[in-house]
DNA sequence: AGGTTTCTTTGACCTAGATCAAACAAAGTG
DNA sequence: CACTTTGTTTGATCTAGGTCAAAGAAACCT
């Protein structure tokens, strides 16, 4: 099942080397990481850890999606983080895990062994320096989606949802605010109802509803094609002219 | 309305010392910080900032209770954290606030200037260390709180709450897992539904059949005794034996 | 190509929690 | 002390989204 076996790249045509958490290392920096990293990748729906389970690394997310979720005994489960290219998997001076950590898609990791990398935390404050940003950011992220499981109807739990997706895209390159913007959804209807506290069936009927409206255009099911950027922010009740674009 | 002037505290017998973003720095660095805070105190109901403010200042909470906010154009709100003493307020490389910050009791603030604060992180390292510390310590709490903001009911909502003060109280304190345990609600019942993303009717309501059920006892409208804290944990969900008592 | 399995859509119905409304309780004010 | 103001409780009703059910539609076998 877990593919892969002698991945290696060179941190220097590394597609995530200026976002993710070596992004302010300097060579020497770089080279120390380097001495202890590995590359892991695992197939769409393999787990890479579960609730309870020990990490012995900590790792970047160098291509693919994953997430985090948690589970109630009886099998209501929330998803609490989607992990992205650049972002950190694992927590730092902490083994036991205790979300789902599942491959959505195939993946790629960066994987830093963690008795090592811990150390480096102690002697490199440009990983600390880093680590702490990208951690506020991913509390302003979950603090933003908090907003949407608490407060917003299906259908703009939707249109947010989307909105994410079409803004990451547009932060990874390209396009310009006002063309439309296609991406592939990396989850299925049931990954996404996880995602926006839903049932799978509200999510299929509400796209249907996004699609009829025009708001978005599907190409198969996993295509999303969205022809104005504004039109879905206002749908996802965010907006108020362009606060979040960062 | 600002309550108080001329505060002063001295480091070593702070109540927050050994919690807050300063509790791994040496008498030296204690002093660097002593050089560059002052004291700040708010009325219960009064705004310590608001989304889009800038503000000058980082600090600690030393006593009383804050919580951020966020808002849609509609005026439905979600709250997105919960400042108890110790915990931190504002975001270091960000002067621009993105909540609503707002006292809810009486609160004293240990504030550090910002421009001198943030160069200490760079040459301090406990405190930037610290720092994401209480950072991952807050986007677990998050992610908890997402788990119940999608997936729990009214009923598993209050009892959370309720579950997450108790626990607190735990901690801070003296008594043991088995004693019954009290406390005084640091919300009103609006509050309570813009923590739990429900209507301040249904919290009263769920508050009822809980009083009626025993698993609560309320002296007053904001005093309440739990007589089990096994029988709330069970209410809440989260359970399955004591995974969260930390 | 036929047969699974997995994912998606759509329909019919139901319920948890929202909404609307009114009465009550406590605290502060002049 | 009557009188606001602010918070709380409880009731009656409504509805968004959940639940249950069934039929498509892809992808994956062998």
């Amino acid at each position: 099942m877990t593919a892969q076996g002698s991945v290696n790249i060179n941190c220097a045509n590394c597609q995530i080397r200026h976002r993710a958490v070596c992004s302010q290392c300097d060579d020497a920096e770089l080279n120390a990481l380097d001495k202890i990293k590995y590359y892991k990748s695992y197939a769409a729906g393999e787990n890479i850890a579960l609730m309870g389970d020990e990490m012995d690394f900590l790792a970047s997310v160098v291509n693919g999606v994953a997430t985090l979720s948690q589970t109630l005994e009886d099998g209501r489960t929330q998803m609490v983080g989607l992990l992205l290219p650049s972002d950190f998997v694992g927590r730092p001076g902490r083994k036991g895990v205790i979300y789902d950590i599942q491959a959505k898609t195939d993946i790629l990791l960066c994987c830093f062994r963690r008795e090592p990398f811990e150390e480096l935390m102690v002697t490199t404050p440009h990983i600390v320096q880093r680590l702490l940003q990208m951690t506020l950011d991913e509390l302003d992220a979950a603090r933003e989606w908090m907003l949407v499981l608490g407060r917003k109807t299906a259908r703009e739990k939707i249109s947010s949802f989307f909105a994410i997706m079409a803004q990451r895209h547009l932060e990874l390159g390209k396009l310009s605010a006002t063309d439309a913007i296609e991406f592939d959804l990396p989850l299925t209807r049931e990954g996404m109802s996880d995602f926006l506290g839903l049932t799978l069936e509200t999510v299929s009927r509400q796209i249907s509803a996004l699609k009829k409206d025009g708001v978005i255009e599907m190409v198969g099911k996993r295509h999303v094609c969205v022809p104005n950027l504004q039109t879905l922010l206002e749908e996802a009740g965010d907006d108020s002219d362009g606060g979040i674009l960062s």
